[in-house]
RNA sequence: GCCUCGGUAGCUCAGCGGGUUAGAGCGCUGCUCUGGUAAGGCAGAGGUCGCGGGUUCAAAUCCCGCCCGAGGCUCCA
């Protein structure tokens, strides 16, 4: 809404003729003095909010120009966005009676009027003033979740029990969940510890000239990330998964979508092209959605695995929210959609999901660093409890439950496994919802054994969570181990380098050389530190990086034909040979994807994205 | 978005009750050292003091706005 506000010693004006067909009955031409005038342009996406907010704002600056008239006028000019009329004239007869209310003696012009007027101004420094209201809308789902109302138990396979009667003497971590979901957490002044490590690592680091949260990976970051996704990718094809690509940007105006947007709870980015409104996803479900409505669907096919590793998807998060590569706005996402026949398959399909993502945890190096919280509907619970109890006993350790009284959401029961930080802030990884609205929403159909077209119910499993919050954790788990005197270190199949070669001296630098380069012809992550360093500087330098295996070689190795490997993680020295070395990496990585370096071999070569 | 705190060399930070050429360590460049498992020695280069505006004879230092970061409100992948 945009509002163009005079103060006035007078105004006349007159309607001349109807514009528009819902044009208001018209009192006739009228004079006002001494009064503040109000032009108004109400516009698209505009709501009752939007038109209290103006009349406060009105009703502050009035009281500053000691004014106590006001004259609404409808004025189109103000926007190319306009609303439509009926619900422009909605708004202002509200302003009109939020004025009235505050005491203000209001005055309106009519509405959907050609008019003439003629007004003389008052000559002072506040008479003129131009203000825009709103400009978003929030979503509405992001207004209802605020009064829902739920409650909490501790679940266990055979139970369900009030938080407050939980003993949690054995249960830290989900102590830590239950109190940060339930609660606000309180205030600490501390960079992230993963932040640190992200920078430290070259990993990602954040890029201020582009809009907050939305990061840049270097070299080491942008093959830890790969890796992850190629993994993931890898474990959900397996399981069935059918990879598809979408497109990233969808059209507002789109009647399933829109209404879609109302009650996912997320603000979006807005792109504006060729007059249409288009926002960037959040998610991969319209793509998939929108596919699957095309698609021919049978209940022979179901259940249908539709999946896409989106980069990225979208969320404008606020400012505030965001933090490393913990919260994001933009974020690459695993995303799952299994398109089920009935509610019995789709309890099924959640199982074997359930079981995908705590081996894809496992497989990232994250098994046992989670908690699961289970949220349901209270219908969906005392139908189905067995079910509900069944998940929990799969995970083995009790759970957060949280219990809506009603459904709100697009589903009845989500579950999602969480990530305590060293902070003790909980973040959610993989996560699955049972959707039982969307299905029939975007028109998806498919033929059952009766030849009659229903609308499946449709699961959102992302089997990892975001990719950058799966690094998020493993820094942070990192960094819990170096709390304990443990060394930090990431799974050797995703260190940026598992080995490095250091030569004593320069002359051994062809030996060097060779060792080097019979490890990268067998798969091992190598560089060779061929710097004019002292030998203590270079291994120095490998353990701060995190290098696994620091091979040296000198005098006696060329001689010996055997190696000296520095284990960083087991903290020790070994002799072996090179196929010795290649034979344990490979045995570390097993089943895990590989990919070559990034970067040149040679340190020398190597620019500084970040110092350590 | 709002509230609080911060932004000085590539990095980490000192200086900031206004006032000569803005400092340190690390990193970088050059020289020296040919060194056996977490920092060898010497020298040098490098700064729009986040950006813009204001106050002042004079601003890194005081004031305002903006940008970026951190924390909170809030919410999630």
């Amino acid at each position: 809404m945009k509002l163009l506000q005079l103060h006035v010693d007078y105004i006349d004006y007159r309607p001349i003729e109807k514009e528009i067909e819902g044009a208001e009955a018209s009192s006739g031409p009228e004079r006002v003095e001494d009064a503040v005038v109000c032009f108004v342009s109400v516009e698209e996406g505009d709501d009752d909010g939007v038109a209290v907010r103006a009349v406060e704002e009105l009703k502050a600056s009035m009281d500053e120009l000691k004014a106590s008239r006001l004259l609404i006028y409808p004025y189109a000019h103000l926007s190319n966005r306009l609303a439509p009329p009926s619900r422009a004239l909605a708004l202002l007869r509200l302003m009109e009676d939020k004025a009235k209310e505050r005491g203000i003696e209001v005055h309106r012009a009519p509405f959907g009027w050609l008019k003439s007027f003629e007004l003389k101004l008052k000559a002072h420094p506040l008479a003129e003033r131009f203000k825009e209201i709103g400009g978003e809308a929030v979503p509405k789902a992001l207004v209802a979740e605020e009064k829902l109302k739920s409650y909490w138990y501790i679940i266990t396979p055979e139970e369900l029990i009030p938080v407050d009667e939980f003993d949690f003497s054995n249960y830290g971590d989900l102590e830590r969940l239950a109190r940060y979901e339930m609660a606000k957490s309180r205030a600490e002044h501390v960079i992230p510890p993963h932040v640190e490590l992200m920078k430290r690592l070259e990993l990602a680091d954040y890029e201020p000239g582009s809009d907050p949260g939305n990061m840049r990976y270097y070299p080491k970051g942008r093959l830890v990330k790969s890796l992850l996704e190629e993994y993931v990718t890898e474990k959900v094809v397996e399981y069935g998964g059918m990879e598809v690509e979408t497109p990233v940007m969808y059209d507002s105006a789109h009647p399933s979508l829109s209404s879609y947007l109302n009650r996912f709870p997320a603000r979006q980015y807005m792109v504006r092209s060729e007059g249409k409104e288009l926002f960037l996803r959040f998610s991969a479900c319209f793509g998939q959605f929108l596919m699957a409505k095309d698609a021919e669907l049978s209940y022979r096919h179901m259940p249908v695995r539709l999946y896409e590793l989106t980069r990225y998807s979208f969320r404008r998060e606020k400012r505030g929210e965001l933090s490393g590569l913990r919260r994001l706005r933009a974020f690459t996402m695993p995303d799952c959609h299994a398109l089920c026949a009935d509610m019995d398959q789709a309890k099924e399909e959640m199982v074997r999901r359930l079981k995908l993502s705590m081996e894809v945890l496992e497989g990232v190096g994250l098994g046992g660093s989670y908690e699961l919280a289970i949220r349901f509907t209270k219908d969906f619970y005392e139908q189905n409890r067995d079910f509900v109890h069944r998940l929990v006993g799969l995970v083995g350790k009790p759970a957060l439950a949280e219990m809506w009284e009603k459904r709100f959401f697009y589903f009845v029961l989500k579950w999602e496994f969480n990530f305590i930080d060293s902070l003790g802030r909980a973040s959610a990884l993989s996560t699955d919802q049972i959707d039982v609205e969307n299905g029939e929403r975007f028109g998806i159909k498919y033929v059952d054994r009766d030849n009659v077209k229903r609308s499946p119910i449709i699961l959102h499993n992302s089997p990892s969570g975001a990719i950058e919050r799966v690094m998020f954790a493993l820094l942070e788990k990192a960094y819990k181990d170096m709390k304990e005197g443990k060394v930090p270190t990431l799974p050797t199949w995703l260190l940026p380098i598992q080995a490095r070669v250091i030569p004593v001296s320069g002359v051994h630098l062809e030996y060097a050389r060779e060792v080097m380069e019979r490890l990268d012809g067998s798969g091992v992550r190598v560089d060779l530190d061929d710097r004019e360093e002292t030998l203590s500087k270079k291994v120095r330098r490998a353990e701060m990086e995190w290098v696994r295996y620091i091979v040296v070689v000198g005098e006696e190795e060329v001689k010996s034909g055997r190696i000296s490997v520095r284990d960083r993680v087991k903290r020790e020295v070994r002799r072996m040979g090179v196929e010795e070395l290649i034979k344990e990496v490979k045995k570390e990585v097993e089943g895990k994807p590989f990919r070559r370096l990034p970067l040149p071999k040679l340190l020398s070569k190597r620019p500084t994205f970040h110092p350590l």
